[in-house]
DNA sequence: CGGAGGTGTGGGAGCGCTCCCTGCCGCAAG
DNA sequence: CTTGCGGCAGGGAGCGCTCCCACACCTCCG
């Protein structure tokens, strides 16, 4: 038979009854099956239902019985099985965190964002990856790899299609969205008319009429996506100021470097004549300073850039942006999600500031315009 | 409404809001409870057991039946649950993927590399971020969290003292580690010795003598970490050329831009002999070039600087690095991860190559060095 | 022609919790 | 002395799967 170790010796001598509790795993060899409700039930000398209550805080167990389930649970290293409570009550503690990348600026700070803050209330987040491409059309959300597995879904910059996000509701489940989405959600955002009409009019103010704008996929552009709201700024911010849209100053960036880069240099090349561009992202806006410099142009001598998000490295590469604060849209949606699984009433959305901040990236176009 | 605050929050979730609803709304008319197993097996009129077997392509089932059941749950829009699986197998099918930051360029490639390849493979993804400060000490990596939750654990550059890693490994699960890890675990890494010698030869070779070291976190480095295994090639190379190594040359960059321009200004100002520095993330290197700035220095005329990973942006800011397939670590630790979960052997460890990329912003020094 | 071995299937006991329901006890009110 | 009630606690039926075992049937071979 099996050698006891002391402190299941002492669990013995402490609760009156004889039958060892199971063994525990200590510090090493002897393998040991982990210990279940059940062994603390019997080392604190009450009934499962009863740890069950005084572990998760629940009314109608004294201080006395709480104090020593707690004691027999830590002295046993007991640890609930997560898979047992969401089969027995149908909640899982797990938010499913959809995003098309984790590797760009404004979703790598929300997600750590939320899961900073959901882990903070006992919740798990739950990873979900689709990859959005310019021309492949990524895989559909599936809401039933969502089903039985996470109590609600945060949506993070993912432009979702109609039939995606009645499927997502159809769960039953709360959802939340950040960055962007649907009228009739529950949204984490900013104003992105008016961030797209303020950057404009940064640029108008200077003096450049020639205004370029690089936005992101235009076929997945929904009519509440950032870039799509954006551009509209942009246009209405022109349309103020009396100048005619154009079409043609507008190419897709796809919303990281590489893009930002080759639509701009397509855009310069294309109309030689544009002295400033509005990016919808800083990583496309780097893109453009990186155009600039492929066409020996000068930032901000020659082309004027501003971007969109306050990049960790806009700094340092000089890049006059409308920074925001993704971390905490990350953390302020989570928060929404936990009130909505809670029962309580949400505001429909909450929206943020943008703030401008000039490093320098904008300037005066170099001679009034000629034409 | 929208008043509430965090501990309101949280008293409202744990005090449960009556029993979840099991109704699901399905396309329009019939509201029904999700289908089960034994619904699934009423209708195809066979035993549980068999349907059991046919959704998960186990042997000893009739082709014939195998599809019936098939039809009905695609019909039925069956989907198990995880939970009741897991409870039953003790599997869980899902990896916990403990991280310092997810916001930082090498750990978000790392991440998607890992969550792409283990969603392709069936598997989700459970995020757990573990913030490194330099001050304060990070929250302590808890393996009960990981208990009964994940079949494996992938660690992500976390820098994790031996009581740690001895109690992940406790767990009995399998274990993989990406960027660094101790010795005798799987890991998935950089030749991080080879890597800082390189890069310090790279300076030597222009013709530098004076070489500055911009490293990580110090207390939080074990024998095993890549800030240190490059501080190390470092000091060997330096050893190699002949040049004794001068502890006041290397300083504490955090491994982040902010970091990286403090350190490596305190550095400049108390050695104003310094032509190049070697700083071992890119992410520092840029806060290294933004320090070079701020003393109105010229990079590359006047002070060199080279990094370590490849970051996207390093084109942009014109930096000179030692690049890294980020990506390709995290689905390769994945790979490694399930192939452990089957029970097949694998290689102790991956290495990775790095590849020096010159983009400018190394250089010989000005003048030869005088004193 | 009998038994061995294989295939397809059903029955049902868990897995480890939660939560409804019941029961006991002590105390205050009627 | 009842009755009622609130505070504590235990019993036990699920939750929705998986998997062991039993069994029926078929084929093959000595």
């Amino acid at each position: 038979m099996w050698e006891r170790s002391l402190p299941q010796a002492l669990a013995s001598i402490s609760s009156q009854s004889g039958p060892a509790p199971r063994t525990v795993v200590e510090n090493g060899a002897e393998s040991a099956s982990v210990a279940g409700i059940d062994d603390v039930a019997q080392a604190a000398g009450v009934s499962t239902a009863t740890v069950s209550r005084a572990l998760r805080g629940l009314p109608n167990v004294s201080e006395a019985t709480r104090l020593r389930v707690l004691a027999e649970a830590a002295r046993l290293g007991y640890v609930p099985s997560p898979s047992a409570a969401s089969l027995a009550t149908g909640r899982t503690r797990t938010i499913g965190l959809l995003t098309p990348w984790v590797n760009r600026w404004f979703f790598s700070n929300v997600i750590e964002g939320a899961e900073r803050t959901l882990r903070g209330l006992g919740y798990d987040v739950l990873l979900y990856t689709f990859e959005v491409k310019q021309s492949a059309t990524r895989r559909r959300v599936d809401p039933n790899v969502l089903r039985h597995r996470v109590d609600g879904t945060l949506v993070v910059g993912l432009p979702l299609d109609d039939d995606e996000v009645r499927s997502l509701v159809d769960l039953g489940r709360p959802l939340a969205f950040v960055g962007s989405g649907p009228a009739d959600q529950v949204t984490a955002r900013l104003d992105d008319v008016s961030t797209g009409r303020e950057a404009t009019r940064h640029l108008l103010d200077l003096g450049h009429r020639c205004v370029g704008h690089v936005t992101g996929v235009p076929d997945l552009v929904s009519s509440w996506s950032p870039p799509a709201e954006r551009s509209h700024g942009y246009t209405l911010e022109l349309a103020d100021a009396g100048i005619e849209p154009d079409p043609e100053l507008v190419v897709n960036g796809d919303f990281d470097v590489q893009g930002g880069r080759e639509s701009t240099l397509g855009l310069l090349r294309r109309r030689p004549d544009v002295t400033a561009v509005f990016a919808a992202s800083d990583e496309m806006a780097m893109g453009a300073m990186l155009a600039a410099r492929d066409l020996g142009l000068d930032v901000p001598g020659d082309l004027s850039v501003i971007g969109v998000d306050g990049h960790d490295l806009a700094e340092l590469v000089g890049l006059t942006t409308m920074a925001q604060d993704a971390y905490q849209q990350g953390a302020d949606a989570s928060l929404l999600l936990m009130e909505m699984i809670s029962g309580a009433p949400v505001p429909a959305s909450l929206t943020y500031p943008t703030e401008l901040v000039d490093r320098g990236s904008t300037a005066p176009p170099r001679a009034p315009e000629a034409a």
